[in-house]
DNA sequence: CAGTGGTCTAGACCACCTG
DNA sequence: AGGTGGTCTAGACCACTGC
């Protein structure tokens, strides 16, 4: 059993109930270590990793412990994931409302990534999604794929999970992605696809994402509707 | 040298630009750890929270890369910082303007945490603060502090960092933090303190922050001014 | 194929918490 | 003092990249 293999089967036994749900301590690290049949260093990185997601935490010279969580938030950010829909797991649904496909050169494009230098003339998809979540419209998305990285998207792609795509048909190597996030009022365009009138409040979300090799394949500007968007994340304290 | 005083050399030297500046890479793992004379654990723990930082990148057979950044953000979000002022860094400070302290009682608080029960009678104290990013309105702060485990607080640490002085004077052993981030619009009290108006965006960030062993220690809610506040991260990408 | 980072094994010692 | 998680050592094999 490897790190993840590990990770997923100590969240169904959590979620299984079938530690102390008294107290929510599981077993030491060496009972874990028999009962698993891993090593400390793989049980290690499972536990770092449901640490990460806010599922346990650790406390030197107590144990591990589950964390009682009542969290109403749809936006989870963390190191392995990124930007998921939370809830998606239970059930809510992400539907794409409309999509629309077009190409561009760099110099044509509505904003441009602010780590990287893109030649003016370089080609580039451009993908303008409106999402819904359940019944209401939840983002408007603004994305730039680098052409010369992914050579090919059609409408039936983008409607779909863009990324599954570029791993499993491309087979992409993706890396990392840097984002930012903050807020802003809302302009017109972006106000009409949430339901919002212009003015109001839109919280935006940059990204720039990178193969595992290093180069730039994606930038783009998502525009949450501020109502049903909330990032949890979950840091250590210094 | 262990993990942190070399996570600390390396930065120091990549600033230095003793590595190769055409290319960016740095020496691969065997000749680092014959460098700085640790271990591949120890320069892997450095060189991993280097990549969460978005310093370097690691690429499977390619090497370990300097990233070129030129980010103008002020807030930075990681796992093992929390939300720092990035630029502070660069001379640019963060000053407290006002800072008001009281003892309230759970029922009476404005907001409770969203995961923790809390006894109604316990008593809290409460932390109103302004603070200043160089001459403008930055953040709005209301921390409550659970007075069971922060037995006291005054004036002059309040408009100081509160953590240090947990740390220092208290001796208490911080651990984690949960942190919720959304925008709203903004209501009187606080847009009169940030200089907006009412129904302008605010940036909010609810943090729920506890002990090392365990316990919820505070509880607080941040409004940031939309204008000067943007929030960065890095992700890996699956 | 050689060199790179990614994962894993096995074991030691340290720091912290509780009784 | 004994048990817990935190850090570190030393070494092996695997997966990916580029020549």
């Amino acid at each position: 059993m490897n790190a993840v293999e590990l990770e997923e089967k100590l969240i169904r036994d959590i979620e299984a109930g079938i530690f102390d749900s008294e107290t929510g301590k599981l077993p030491s690290e060496p009972e874990l270590i028999k009962k698993y049949g891993v090593t400390r260093y793989t049980l290690r990185n499972a536990l770092s990793s449901l640490v990460a997601q806010g599922i346990v935490y650790q406390a030197q010279g107590k144990g591990t412990f589950i964390r009682k969580r009542r969290h109403n938030h749809y936006l989870t950010l963390n190191d392995t994931t990124g930007l998921t829909v939370a809830a998606q797991h239970q059930g809510i649904e992400i539907t794409t409302v409309s999509a629309k496909l077009s190409i561009v050169k760099a110099k044509e494009a509505q904003f441009l990534p602010e780590d990287v230098e893109l030649d003016p003339e370089e080609e580039l998809y451009f993908v303008e999604r409106l999402r819904y979540l359940e019944a209401a419209p939840f983002v408007m998305e603004y994305a730039y794929y680098r052409k010369e990285i992914v050579p090919y998207l059609d409408q039936e792609i983008i409607v779909g999970s863009i990324y599954n795509y570029l791993k499993e048909s491309l087979g992409l190597n993706l890396g990392f992605s840097d984002k930012f996030i903050y807020c802003d009022e809302c302009e017109q365009e972006v106000a009409q696809a949430l339901q919002l009138k212009a003015g109001m409040p839109v919280l935006i979300l940059e990204d720039e994402a990178y193969l595992a090799k290093g180069p730039l394949f994606n930038f783009s500007k998502l525009y949450y509707h501020y109502k049903y968007s909330k990032i949890f994340m979950l840091a250590k304290v210094n």
